[in-house]
DNA sequence: CCTGTATTTTGACACTGTCAAGATTGATTG
DNA sequence: CAATCAATCTTGACAGTGTCAAAATACAGG
């Protein structure tokens, strides 16, 4: 459809060459540095240099902005985790890699895993087909992950599915009272952490 | 200050008699119905049949109505711990209480839950010093109850704190996934719960 | 009845998301 | 090269929102 090279124009008003990705971007920059809530189309608008309406052309809603937004933030989730996967450390380094990198990725990127994860998508206004597709996706990775991880014996638990349920809330929940500001000091995060830690592995002696 | 004797008047366009009352009764009512982020104080001031703005000789705020409420729902729950820890059961039939009664009363109040705990009042406005007292009492009375059940042996772990921090992660983040829709299967909340239980006590046998 | 104070309302402003209609541009033809 | 067309962006407009300042109303006390 559109042309892939960029053509880097001289700035004229009308056709900014990117738009789609300039806003992505700009929404990106603006979510980290003053929150989802402070996000405004019109913001967005002028940051980039744009009409207010502009964005109507690439995204149905403001929601729909979100959602690109959340997909590509489990994007980036995703490869993290398919390095960690392929890695040649003992499955046990593994395990607390996974944990201390799930905790890390949502406090270094508050606002990116609110909208992931957060009530904003998906509660209250629907999300979108892409979004569904890539999040159901990286759930099923994780899934497996600790499937293996109880069949190898590491981590205790009777279903595999309730276990990483239960795995999930957990490093949701600790995510997530940091990020809200229930929990605020951030340098405690390692601590909690290895206090969650032997709660999940089996007896190691 | 205010005279507590309710006048019950007839119904004229002034004195309302306990707006302040009114407005949060109507505004949780409005919010457990259609969503906090669906409350707008005109809708609100339109349920109570008052203009759009006698609200704010009451609150200072939005912010500080949704405080008030979420104050409020603290007083629920910190009820709801008192009548918990002065029953006669033995310890270990209390801590799956208290495991099953946070679960619920998050599930079953989640947008109530969600002014508790959630970004809206901890992260982007500050809170309330009623809100700051009540939730800080409410916080210590769990961690004290987690602080006895680790002394007796019954849950294992190294820091009181940290435990308590950790399950309280577990317990806030199964509900959050469930009150934000990323579990949709209300219905297996028991079995998550029930998944979770062993993870924290200590060996059994 | 008159006056003061507590209480509520009206008017106004800036800001938001979003729709419909118009304006501008670059590419594709003849 | 000129004309047409579709893609792209802008302007105008509307209904909501939170919130402030000033006006209006009701009640209590003298």
């Amino acid at each position: 459809m559109t042309t892939e090279t960029a053509p880097l124009k001289t700035i004229s008003k009308y056709h900014h060459g990117n738009l789609r990705q300039s806003l992505l971007l700009a929404a990106k920059e603006l979510i980290a540095e003053h929150g989802i809530e402070a996000l405004s189309l019109r913001k967005l608008a002028d940051k980039v240099g744009v009409s207010r309406t502009a964005a109507y052309h690439y995204f149905i809603d403001k929601n729909d902005l979100l959602c690109a937004l959340a997909a590509n933030g489990f994007r980036r989730w995703q490869t993290s985790l398919d390095q960690l996967s392929c890695n040649q450390l003992p499955e046990r380094d593994k395990f607390e890699q996974y944990v201390l990198a799930y905790i890390t990725f949502a406090t270094n990127n508050p606002e990116e895993y609110e909208l992931m994860f957060g009530r904003c998508i998906w509660k209250q206004s629907q999300c979108t087909v892409e979004l569904q597709e890539i999040s159901h996706t990286t759930f099923q990775h994780q899934v497996e992950m600790i499937d293996r991880w109880q069949s190898i014996g590491l981590i205790n638990g009777d279903s595999a599915l309730r276990t990483a349920q239960v795995i999930w809330g957990t490093l949701h929940g600790i995510a997530k009272l940091f990020i809200d500001g229930v929990y605020n000091d951030v340098t405690r995060v390692e601590e909690i952490v290895n206090s969650a830690l032997p709660m999940f592995l089996a007896a190691k002696d």
